[in-house]
DNA sequence: AGTCCACAGGAAGGGCAGGCGA
DNA sequence: TCGCCTGCCCTTCCTGTGGACT
């Protein structure tokens, strides 16, 4: 028999004093959560209605968009007395309401066409939509399926769903409107092969009308799709100029007043957003994001005002919650360009020696590198994220590359570098 | 003016997984 | 079960590019 203090009997002491403090730990971090919920429960919130805050909600009164609402719903109307409407192309920069506009209009339609005699129905797609219509089958099964169509998500011929999507819309005799959302995103994917068909669909049904509506944020979009299906597509028009501060501000009080409770919104805070928003092209999206983050910063201060300052951190925090969800969501290998690029530091970087490092921080994280012409893509990508800044440069008989430089506030890029040395190990 | 470099980026196709229909 | 079809990710092969260098 050992004594008292043998090795195997401290051993046992520590274990037993180990989960002592874990209990207590535990339990102080429980009665620690408990006290910060309590304490928000019996704290009044600074928000009356923080739905009315999100980009999500459709207000009753859309304001500055009068000319256009009323622009579209004459466009629109005769799909009541059962007439094809012509096509309409709708464009304007991001956050200038085309998206709000056109559902209100749809709405308003439907509304209306529940007391008229003819059929109308309305399919909604958000092209940019991952999943939904990045491919001519994705696409047609998507419409197939708003139309009560059965269509599996792979395993028929592409030919085989639009069939069914045709039968599906012969069955509706009415009008139909395909409101095609991001129409863009959905031509440099899939080109414009699938638009054309579309709008000419009329000539290949008998007892169904059909109507397209593009919204587009890309205003040169229609001059590299098909002349054809460019005259059919924008046989009208609608453009949506941005808003400037003054309608901003009006846009920022109108949520306010319905958003937060009284007396919260501190001096300058609608200005600075507006302003903010203005200089980003008018973008009424932003300055909405930018007044309920800064609503949530404050809350979570537990202040009762919000004030300009939470309008900086709330633009900062925006900005950094883009980034790194964007680099969440791509795949395993672009992690690793990324996280090497970032640790290249070096400023700008070429690709071929983001490549080199690659391939050995790829062996690190324990897999097999992939070849150069993937990761040209894969940077194009990040590229196109706003992630990274590349650029295609000469060298002359140096060669042609891209400069690589990552454009990002460095606690965002610090953040990101930890995030992907933790996931990869590296 | 011609050559050269180091890629960019298009096209074609392989391999895989998932799903359908006979 | 098997053949066929899809999307997705990737490789291979190839042509094109633009400016420094000769």
């Amino acid at each position: 028999m050992q004594g008292w203090w043998s090795i195997t009997t401290l051993f046992q002491v520590e274990k037993v004093l180990r989960l002592v403090i874990l209990i207590y730990s535990i339990r102080g971090t429980m009665s620690s959560l408990q006290d910060k919920f309590t304490k928000y429960l019996e704290n009044e919130s600074i928000f009356q209605n923080k739905d009315i805050l999100s980009n999500t909600y459709h207000p009753d009164d859309i304001l500055h968009r009068e000319e256009q609402i009323d622009e579209l719903a004459s466009i629109l109307a005769p799909c009541l007395k059962g007439n094809d409407p012509s096509n309409v192309f709708v464009y304007g920069t991001v956050g200038t309401g085309k998206t709000l506009v056109t559902k209100h209009v749809c709405d308003e339609l439907l509304n209306v066409a529940e007391t008229s005699p003819s059929s109308l129905d309305i399919i909604y797609i958000n092209c940019k939509m991952k999943k939904v219509a990045d491919t001519e089958y994705r696409l047609s099964a998507k419409l197939a399926r708003e139309l009560g169509a059965e269509v599996p998500a792979t395993g028929l011929p592409t030919d085989a769903v639009y069939d069914r999507f045709f039968e599906a819309m012969e069955e509706k005799e009415g009008v139909v409107i395909i409101v095609l959302d991001e129409i863009d995103a959905l031509v440099r994917k899939i080109g414009d092969d699938f638009l054309y068909n579309l709008t000419r669909i009329n000539d290949n049904l008998e007892s169904t009308k059909v109507s397209l509506v593009g919204i587009s944020n890309d205003l040169n979009f229609v001059d590299y799709i098909d002349a054809r299906v460019k005259s059919s597509l924008s046989e009208e028009e609608i453009i949506f100029p941005p808003y400037d501060g003054m309608e901003l501000k009006k846009i920022l009080k109108q949520r306010c007043e319905e958003g937060f409770n009284d007396d919260v919104i501190g001096s300058g805070v609608i200005s600075k957003c507006a302003a903010l928003a203005a200089s980003e092209h008018g973008d009424a999206r932003r300055a909405i994001d930018l007044l309920r983050v800064a609503g949530e910063l404050a809350e979570r201060d537990e202040k009762n005002k919000v004030t300009t300052e939470y309008v900086d951190q709330a633009q900062n925090k925006i900005e950094k919650d883009r980034v790194v969800e964007a680099v969440r969501n791509q795949p395993k290998h672009s992690q690793i360009i990324l996280y090497t690029i970032i640790n290249m530091d070096e400023g700008e970087v070429h690709t071929g020696d983001v490549y080199k490092e690659y391939q050995d921080q790829a062996r690190k994280a324990g897999t097999d590198p992939l070849t150069q012409r993937r990761i040209s893509d894969l940077i194009a990508e990040l590229d196109m994220l706003g992630v990274i800044n590349a650029r295609v440069v000469s060298k002359g008989r140096y060669g042609r590359t891209r400069k690589i430089s990552v454009d990002l506030d460095s606690h965002i890029t610090k953040k990101l570098s930890n995030m992907l040395e933790d996931k990869f190990y590296l």
